[in-house]
This record gives C-alpha cells, structure tokens and sequence, in this order.
DNA sequence: GATGAATGAGCATTCATTCAT
DNA sequence: AATGAATGAATGCTCATTCAT
C-alpha cells in the first residue's frame, strides 16, 4: 500500500490550501482524469499520466499502488462528492417533491461541472480489480438508495405515482444523468442548470399520479 | 476490406447447427460479443477470441481487417437491427401516443434481448478509429432522430408537452435505455417486457402536458 | 517445382507474341520487379505481387515455387541479357581499348535502361535460399572472368597499364555501374549513352600506362 | 526519442571492458551492426539482436525508439566518421592531387576497416522511414559535395581533366567504394591500404588531362 | 521523495505457404 | 489453371511494474 501524504493528518484538519500541498499527487489525478475520459482507463499509459503531470513513473508509483488505484481514488473522490451533495438536499426542509427536483438538478449540474469524472464512471468502472469494483458498486448502491428513499417517500405520501418501483425510477432517472456524458457540450447552447431543471421536470412530471 | 463469406449454401440446407457447424465468420462475431461485453474492448484480446472461436488468428483476419473492424461489425449489426424495428413501429398506424409507447416499450426489449450488444456499446465505442467512430456516431444519430420526430409529432399535435426540447427527450429517454446493462439481470424479478412497459409508461407520462 | 508454361516449347520455338501468351507470368515477373526495387524483396509482400498483377497467390504458386523462386527468374533474366550483350561486345572485331570501351558503355546503357532490375540486385542477392545465392554469384563471377578477360588482354598487349590487378579494375568499374540505381535518374539531364561515354572514358583513362 | 545513456563516470575511470562492463547501449548497436550486415536489416529481427547482446526487448526499447532508430544511429555514426576524416585530408595542405589521392586512399580503408558499415548502408538504407532516410541522403550528399569540391579544385588548376562532370567523378569513385563490402575480404591477399592505393590511383589517372 | 534502467509477459498484426476444390 | 479459406509461426512493439540508488 502507498504512503498517502496525508496519512498522518487523520486527525481531520485539512491543509489550508489543497492544490499546493500535494501537488504532485493532485496534479496525478487531474491528468489521469482528464486522459481516462478521453481515451479511456486501458487506452491510457502510465507513461502518458506521468508526462502529463510532469513527474516520473516513481513518483507515481510513490502515490500510488497501480494504475488501478489511481482509477479508484477518482471513483472515490467522485463518490464522496455525490453522496454529500444528495445528502444536504434530502435532508433539506420542504415538501418531498421539492427536494426530489431539487436534489435531480443538482446531480445534473455536478455531473455536467464534472464530465469527465462522468465519462470515466461507466466506461472503466468494470477495469477495477474485483474487490474495489465490488466496494465501488456498494457505496454508488448507497447513494441510489438514497435517491430511492425520496422517490418512496412521495409515493407513500400519495405525491407520487406508486405503480412503476421506485428502485426503477431511480435506476431510469440515473440512466438519463450517467449518459450526459455521451451527449453534453460545455460550450452548447444549454447549461448545466437548464439541462437540470428540464432533467428535474420530466423526472417529477413522470412521477405524477 | 475483409471479404465476406458468401454462402455457397444457395441450396438452402442449413447445418445441423451444433456450434461447429457454424460459419467462423458468426462464430467469430458471436464470441467476441459476448467477450467484449464480459471485459471491455481493450481488455479482450485477439488470441482470447479465437481461442473462444476454435480457430486460429489467420482464420479472423481472413474474415476481418482487424480486431476494430470486429466490433464496427458488432455495432453494424445492433444498429441494422434497431433501425429496421425503429421504422416500422414508427410507421404503423394509430395515434403517436401509441406508436411513441409501443416504439419506446420495443426498444427496451430488444435491448435487454441483446444486453451484451448494449454494453458493449457505451462502454468501448470511443475506442473505434476516428473514422469508423464518425459513422457509428452518424448512423446512431439519424436513429435518434426518427425517434425525435415522434415526440414532434406530438408536441405539434398537442397530446405532449412542448416545454422541453423534443431532443433532450430522446437523450433522457435513451440514456435510460442505454444503462439497463448496468443493472438488468435477465433472471431477476422482472421480464423485458415489463421493464419496457414501466420506461414507456414513465416517458409517455413525462411528456404529458 | 512449379511447371513453366515453357515446358512444353523445348524446341525452342517462341510464341508469336511473348507478351499476350503467358501473360500471367510476366505480369507477375514485372509487377515484382517493380515492387522489390521500391520497397525491397522483404518488404514486399506476395500479397501485394498479386494484387498489383490482378492475380491471386494460388496463380502465382501455380507458376513459381516461391517468393525466393520469383526472385531467383529476375536474376535469371538479367544475368542472361547482360552476358549475352558482353559476348557480343568482347568477340567483335577490333583493338581492344574499343572493344572493352563499347562494352563498358552497352553496360551502363542496358543498366539504366533497366534500372530496377539493378536495384534488386544487390539490395536483395543475399536474400536468396544459400544454393540459389551461390548458382546467382557463379553466374555473375563468369560474368566478370569474361570482362576481366578483356583487361588482361589490353594489359599484355601493352596498352593498359599492368600495376593493378585486372581483378580490381572490374571490381572498380562494377562498383560503379551498380550504383548507378541510386543516383541515376532516367528524366534527370543526362541519357544512359552520355553516362556511359563518361564511365567508359573513365575506365579507359584509368588504364591508360 | 530514445534518451542516451549520460555516462556518470565523468572521473574518467573505464570499464574493465570484458563484453559484459560494455554499457548496453553500445552492445546493442555493435550486434546490430553485425546482424544487419550479415542478414540484411529487414531479416533481422529484434529478438536476435537483443539475445545477442544479451539484454531484453524492453532494454533495446528503452535506448532506442524503435528497430528503424537503431539503424539510424549506426548510420549517423559512419556520416560523422567519414566527414570528419574526409574534412581532415581536404583541409591539409599540398597539392590538390596529393590531397584527393589521400582521401580517397582514407576512404577506402576506412570502409574496408568498418566493412559491416559499408555493408548496411547500401542494402539497407531504403528501409529507413522516409523522414530518417531523407536526412540520411541529405548528410551523404553534403559528405559527396565536400568531395567534388576537391575535384573541381583540380579542374580549375588544370591538373584534372574537365570533360567529365565533378559530380559524375565521385558518383564513380564512390560506387567503386561502396561495394567494397560485396567482395572485399579482410583475409584476401590484399591489405585496405594496398586497396586504398589502387583505388587512388585508378581514380586520379583517370582524371588526368 | 524520487529516479530511470530494466523486466518479461503480452499485444495486434503480417506473412509465406498449403490444400481441398 | 486457379481459387480462397486457413494455418501457425514470427514480428515489432507496449506496458505496468520493480528496484537499486
């Protein structure tokens, strides 16, 4: 296992400015990010990571344990981000519906702010080793459940149309959302809020009784 | 340009059909399918298909020009396929409502009827040649656009709403298709048919006005 | 041993017109000429042999035994042409100096006129199957025997000068004409008969006692 | 491109210098060298180099971009070697005459003292890729300009016959030169010296007025 | 922390040749 | 006389990873 530099602030204080403080191991992710979405996570060397970053080879096998670790600390970061955000708009306060759209555009505009953290999901997700592949899949499981509960809720409050599982909502509506990847142009003529509140509509207008 | 087996089966008698019997050129296609969708484009290598095939790697390049060349013939196929079925719900009689829901449940039929098509699909596309990637992406849009034109036809005809771009539909209905790999077990607790009924239903009630 | 369409002619007899009755043959004997002296006897695939002679490889394994086989009729041909030429040269009447002077010039001559064939001489000789190498660098060695012959001659007859080997002024002056493929250039200012005066007046100056 | 080995042994201190001290890279180029001049560049493969040299494929590919690369520096080797030689002996004082019968004897045994060079060279420099080859030729040609400037000297003082173009000269003397490598052997009767002066003189004899 | 030489297994692809038809 | 499917061995090259320094 690679020595993470921050390893030994585990008492939870940050460095008062991230970027500078590891930059070589940010500047590790953010190329590997950049070069998975475009070309993909087998397409991509280890070499073309290391000369995008600037470093050498031992550097990053200094950061991290492989390749595929590199992947995981994206999914992870990714992960963490998601599920924070769900988490402040669910718990919000409000009629559920609102909450569900609110929750809706905002996965649409954190998806959109990060498209590449997007592309690299759902095309390299199954390049995990088994163990992180199955830990990946467990945390992302959470998150929808999450989602799920909110969908549940409406329905039990008669706001939502009960016939179709939630669990099938969630999965349609995160569909939608993981594919805007494929089509999504920062420089379109549609933002990421509008994008969202269209998503956001269509997902609670379908969700009618 | 690989050449194409040309059945000098004109008589019309056709192999017992033990897997043996097929022609390597489907063996080939059939193996890779399966392959690809199991481990990804870049992660299955040539060897490991013929091995799957029981032929040798002269025999694929005799049928192929190259292991991209496989899976554009991969992607010609579901697109064929998708289109032909696409056109004739489209095309039936009755109000659009109806062909819309019926083309939407068909599609997610065929989908979970071909899931390791539609893995294969999102996740190793951007790995074509930019030239055949073009093609696919064209043939791909002008299906998405058949598609299109049924939700404008009932957004003229005022039976769906019109408040949210006829295209943002079609990708938002699409992505959803395009993730049921992700998720849909053929021996889970639900048929193709019943999924393809629940989208329809949550597309057809999206769009009410 | 492939069968020579010849074969069956040993009474000598010649078709009417060479060209249109094997044609196949001599396609295949031009097209390979052309392409070993572009690319090289090794980079050369059979495949484009046949391709450039509209033919297929089971027609051209009809007619040679191999690729070694195809180059070893180029030789065959060139070897033929020139020591018929130099015999015609060396036994014509005459002082010698005019006699070495006309044939130094016909060999430049017949090598420009040919130049692709002198490319692959000595590019691709050593690509030969060992027995096939030997019988080609005896042939050429009678070749020079028969030049040489030609300087020794001059030299007892007093008018070449006698302090270097015979042996090394045919080495000298082949050296020459062989590589006359890589610089030599049929649209360039000269035509092979100046550039054979030049080299003829050169060997016969060298000589001079 | 390939990096070079930046010899940290800047206190001078040499290797014992058995085969095995040898730095890998010059092993590399020293088997190469002598596999291309005995099998020709394209029969050679990089497997039998590097089992010669007793290093790995991965260790070749670490000091060289590729099999064309390593041919490319044992060619820009012999360039340097012979144009600083030939610089030498045109740059000395003397008599034209003197000074071209120098070089030209150095030509020679130099070549005859790096045969396997010589022999490369001409069998093998067609595979270069084009950019490589094209600044091959353009090294040579400078190398044969420097050359014919000699001549031309001669010319211009009257000491060398003007009816034969410069150019035409050395295009002449070096076809002599470079195939050397088909028929000269270092244990024949002859010394590179004893060539060399043969040569020499051939040449300047046959430039006399 | 970081280097860079070296590994060794694996990759897609090419190719001359064969052979049943 | 000619086809074209199939072979199987070889080819140049890439790559994630290791390790002495």
């Amino acid at each position: 296992m690679a020595r993470r530099v921050t390893g030994d602030r585990a008492n939870g204080e940050r460095p008062a400015n991230g970027s500078l403080e590891e930059p070589v191991r940010q500047r590790l992710l953010a190329e590997a990010t950049r070069l998975f979405a475009g070309r993909g996570f087998e397409s991509t060397s280890v070499q073309e990571i290391v000369a995008a970053a600037g470093v050498t080879k031992g550097a990053m096998y200094h950061y991290f344990d492989s390749k595929d670790d590199l992947l995981h600390e994206i999914y992870a970061r990714v992960l963490r981000l998601q599920m924070e955000r769900l988490n402040r708009f669910a718990d919000a306060e409000g009629p559920v519906a609102d909450r569900l759209h609110a929750a809706a555009t905002d996965v649409v505009v954190t998806t959109v702010d990060n498209l590449d953290d997007s592309k690299i999901f759902f095309r390299s997700m199954h390049q995990l080793a088994p163990e992180t592949y199955k830990s990946v899949r467990a945390e992302r499981r959470r998150y929808h459940e999450r989602f799920r509960d909110l969908v549940v809720e409406g329905q039990r409050a008669g706001v939502f149309r009960d016939d179709i599982p939630a669990e099938m909502v969630v999965d349609f509506f995160f569909g939608s959302v993981h594919h805007l990847g494929t089509w999504y142009h920062p420089d379109g003529p549609l933002t990421g809020q509008e994008v969202g509140r269209h998503f956001a509509d269509l997902l609670l207008n379908s969700l009618r009784p």
